[in-house]
DNA sequence: TTGAAAGCGCTAACAA
DNA sequence: TTGTTAGCGCTTTCAA
């Protein structure tokens, strides 16, 4: 290739790098023999000569529909950054130690982390070698960045909105003990105290199943009268497993009650679910974890930094005013 | 490292890599030492060296679940094979032409397209460097494999199970101009002459909205009188807006009308959706796409294979006899 | 502005 | 069984 243009490997590697050095005449033919040969640079030798290799982990899960949407975005922000994003998916044989540990070996200068749940000592272990950005998810792991969308105030729009509608009486479905299942529940507390609505909790946990259990085992509590008249999901697909749940005792939704998710997710803008729900805003968090990346690398920044965005929420046909507001105010307002 | 356990980088390297030579003995320090110094070996450095890389290229649709489905199998169907799976995400900043680009200069041995849309041409081009290996789609290009389902076979199953339900006029919504289409056009057509059932087609697209429409237009034609009992839509996300569009007419399925899907995706088990379709088995199919790639780098084959895998009935709620057909008989059958 | 040469960290062939 | 050596195909100094 190199003798093909008549000039030596060096030159050809400046030229084709776009690297100030060679002359127009000589840059131009290069391009001109390299196209010619169909010459493209071998990967792996270019990045053991390179004493940088700009590249960017990424750590998804490959299942997932709201990583999937991250992973689009991050692509993007990294190539307007002169970046290369490498992927690197937790399937069922490669859990999420195996994935960082593909990135490390090759080479990627920093680590994205969607939604990791390595342990926090792990990740300290990592961010001293180089940055790590954990995006979706707050971690008290020291000098690891972190990306994340308000959690509390995601919920608190909700309770907002529904309050606005005429509610009073809520329920926070799904939980467990994760950052954000607790960050989504102090958000509840917060924004139901303001709003003057009554709130409880129904333990339950991420999936479709574990959603309508909650409403089962509401509906199972003594006291139906007073039962809430809006259900908070804490994401799409419980909330699916809750309007599930609704429809096999003949509750209508938002007649009866109303019904809200959590993430946006292409799930809840199917017309046939339809579903009042919180966008998290993928394209700024990709944007945001790349930046923050990019600033250690580049930028020199040392100093722990955690981005928090606010969420938006989303209205749609399943959430509306209650029965007993409806049927308190004039018909028509 | 090699220095820290008394012995040559060569020796350590062949340790490391479980090749035979080295005693047992010595085997067992280098192991312990690298353990010790936490050493990995670089990547590009090692990928440079070898001979073989032993990386299989996946060029994927990030955002299609199908796919995502497909990676996960692929990624323990080439351990097992021993090799390693390099993903290549199509996203909207990066074609399917520059991920395929990235895994060539990326040293990939055999390349696994899913769904490719690349021209005939540039496939036949691509596979005259390396095994390439198309997943569910069809192609003419020679010395490309390919591994499908037989989406004739596939349509020929829902309306099998629709004619032994009573239905006698059917419906294939969506299609298009691809082989896929094309192949369930045709299975449509042989099974309905086949079954006795009168079947026509309803153009539409692949998306929700285009499912809605199609419905529409159906329900715009005159003499509805004889509209079909039962609509075939082409996929799963066709299949909803289907399913919309006769709830906003208010249509009962499958009492009116009978619905099917196709791609048994996540969506149609949602139970909200509960959507008889057709399960493509995407294990299956990865393990093949593996197989086809290793059996041209291992096995000496340079033959074109086709594997067509049979695909899988999978009824849910969404099908149910016609009105005429429950009238006509006993109840309680 | 260019060429020559060293070296990135490994593997693999060959000698010992 | 082990050490030595020569690359793998690039990038990047340093001289010319």
């Amino acid at each position: 290739m190199a003798a093909g243009a008549g000039v030596s490997k060096g030159t050809a590697s400046l030229a084709l790098s776009g690297a100030d050095g060679p002359s127009a005449a000589t840059r131009a033919r290069v391009a001109d023999v390299a196209a010619r040969l169909g010459y493209r640079a071998n990967r792996p030798a270019t990045l053991l000569a390179r004493r940088r290799t700009h590249l960017l982990g990424v750590v998804m899960q490959v299942r997932s529909g709201y990583h999937a949407e991250l992973v689009d975005h991050v692509q993007a922000a990294a190539e307007v950054a002169g970046y290369e994003m490498v992927l690197s998916p937790v399937t069922r044989t490669h859990d999420e130690e195996r994935a960082v540990t593909t990135l490390l070996d090759g080479r990627c200068e920093a680590l994205l982390l969607l939604g990791p749940e390595l342990a926090v000592r792990r990740l300290e272990e990592l961010a001293a070698r180089r940055p790590v950005v954990a995006v979706g998810r707050r971690t008290s792991a020291r000098a690891v960045d972190v990306v994340r969308s308000a959690d509390d105030d995601g919920v608190a729009l909700v309770v907002e909105h529904l309050a606005a509608l005429g509610h009073r009486e809520l329920a926070l479905v799904g939980g467990g003990s994760g950052a954000i299942a607790r960050d989504r529940r102090r958000g509840f507390e917060r924004a139901g105290a303001r709003t003057g609505t009554r709130g409880r909790l129904v333990a339950g946990g991420t999936t479709e199943e574990a959603g309508a259990a909650a409403v089962r085992s509401l509906l199972r509590t003594p006291g139906r009268a007073d039962l809430p008249t809006a259900l908070l999901a804490q994401t799409d697909l419980v909330a699916l497993g809750v309007l599930d749940a609704l429809a096999d005792v003949g509750l209508a939704v938002p007649g009866d009650v109303s019904v809200t998710g959590y993430d946006d997710s292409p799930l809840a803008r199917l017309r046939r679910v339809d579903l009042t729900s919180v966008d998290q805003g993928a394209q700024a968090q990709a944007v945001a974890a790349v930046t923050a990346a990019v600033e250690r690398l580049d930028g020199g920044r040392t100093t722990r930094a955690e981005v928090v965005l606010g969420p938006r929420l989303v209205v749609r046909g399943s959430s509306g005013p209650p029965r007993s507001a409806a049927a308190g105010r004039p018909r028509g307002d």
